[in-house]
RNA sequence: GGAGUAGGCGAGGUGGUUGCUCCUUCUUCUUCCAAGAAGGGAGGAGAGGAAAGUCCGAACUCCGCAGGGCAGGAUGGUCGCUAGCAGCGACUCCGAGCAAUCGGAGGAAAGUGCCGCAGAAAACAAACCGCCUUAUGAAAAAUCAUUUUCAUAGGGUAAGGGUGAAAAGGUGAGGUAAGAGCUCACCGCCCUGGUGGUGACAUCGGGGGCAGGGUAAACCCCAUCCGGAGCAAGACCCAAUGGUCCCUCAAAGAGAUGGCCCGUCUCAGGAGGGCGGGUAGGUCGCUAAACUCCUUGAGCAAUCAUGGAGGCAGAGAAAUAACCACCCCCGCCUUGUAAGGUGGGAACAGAAUUCGGCUUACGUCCUGCUCCAGCC
RNA sequence: CGGGGCGUAGCGCAGGCUGGCUAGCGCACAGCGUUCGGGACGCUGGGGUCAUGGGUUCAAAUCCCAUCGCCCCGA
């Protein structure tokens, strides 16, 4: 599996997110918060949203290049396809690799049974 | 050991795998070319000393603008440096500190306001308790003269007391009824002259017994400076939809002209095309800078001149992550000098049009100099 | 990139421009009264780093400077 993340695998246009935010639904993880929405294109897509209350600007940058990696790593199946909006907690910050790479695998397991339903 | 000050450095180094942003180049595809879009390969570059706060100053862009003034704002010792600044350097005076060193700075003799409480009095000075003295009365001592005390009235004083942040120079001596720059010495102050300095100012002399409280980070006055907005500036290309205007087509409608028809004009509507504006979106602005370092010269220095070298991030829901190997440093554990295992290598913090400053944040980091204290 | 405002008792606000007396007001809290008891009411009381740190002044919540946090507005 590839593990590069190209430019129209991101999220990156206002009216995108606003479609999101208005059909798609949530998923409460341990350190971060999912908003998905499954897409007709076939490839998924992700876009990390890191507000003020996580920290100064470095903070945030270091989460979202550790949230973008977890997407690059495991990425949803081919045949569902996603609009993935990740919201990451506060604890994501200091917390260890492996895991919040366990805790991001168990959040797509759960995702995808949702929407097979 | 403590303190002060000036400066430096700031993921510990090397290599690898996967991956991100930009640039160059090659290749595949569409295509007559120009060009375009997506994929792949190779090479190169990729956050800071504060990138921060957004406190100043500029560049740049658009808008406005005869000339002058008012209002408003900023700055404030002197001289110099700078494109400019609330910046920098040197010096002057005052203050803090044992000291190294640090901090402050126009005008209160242009005018207005304010100075609570306390205190007699808080700003053209005045006199509560006092001190001294004159007159009158009373009492006591005493032969009288007179002396002492008390009261009342008048006068002279500002030494002492007390209040306050602050009360018409300070200290000492003389002087006096008591006192007082009343007189004298020193210090302070005012006026004035000389000398040194570009200047702030310093210093020396002469004269005057002495004018005058604080506050301008209160209004204000003086000097100097300032047009406004900001890269979401601004420029270009412009989808869809709607509107305006123009043209063409079709020919059915209403009105005007007219006795009626054709024709012409107007209005509304249909189809097609065009012009203008500019939204979503895209492209440019977008990275070479009044830059940095070194040599030589001028200058105490900031800085300037000459010569040489270096220059290489440019995103846009916004580019640096995860892991592995070896070496170095530190902590912990195990055992037999040594080795093994394990954890860590930071803090403040992420370019957003670009520069020059300022301010603030940061490290068991490194270096130089200075002062104080203790011990040898 | 610019502009403006706020921070005062547990909570919501005055005072600030024009510096000075004890930093007040309402709700809340505590005690007492009233009532058979509670509420309401009346009386009394406690509670404040005036966001933080400097400065000006005799004197600062107030004036000036810097910092921290929160909120709003414009392009």
């Amino acid at each position: 599996m590839s593990e590069s993340l190209n430019d129209h695998e991101r999220i990156r246009k206002r009216k995108d997110f606003l479609e999101i935010f208005r059909r798609g639904r949530r998923y409460k993880g341990k350190y971060f918060n999912i908003v998905f929405l499954p897409n007709r294109l076939d490839h998924s897509r992700v876009a990390v949203v890191a507000g003020k209350k996580i920290g100064n600007a470095v903070t945030r940058n270091r989460i979202k290049r550790r949230m973008r990696a977890l997407f690059r790593r495991c990425k949803p199946d081919k045949d569902n396809s996603l609009d993935l909006i990740l919201f990451p907690k506060k604890n994501a910050v200091r917390v260890p690799w492996n895991q919040l790479q366990q805790d991001y695998k168990l959040a797509l397991k759960s995702i995808s049974q949702k929407t097979q339903l």
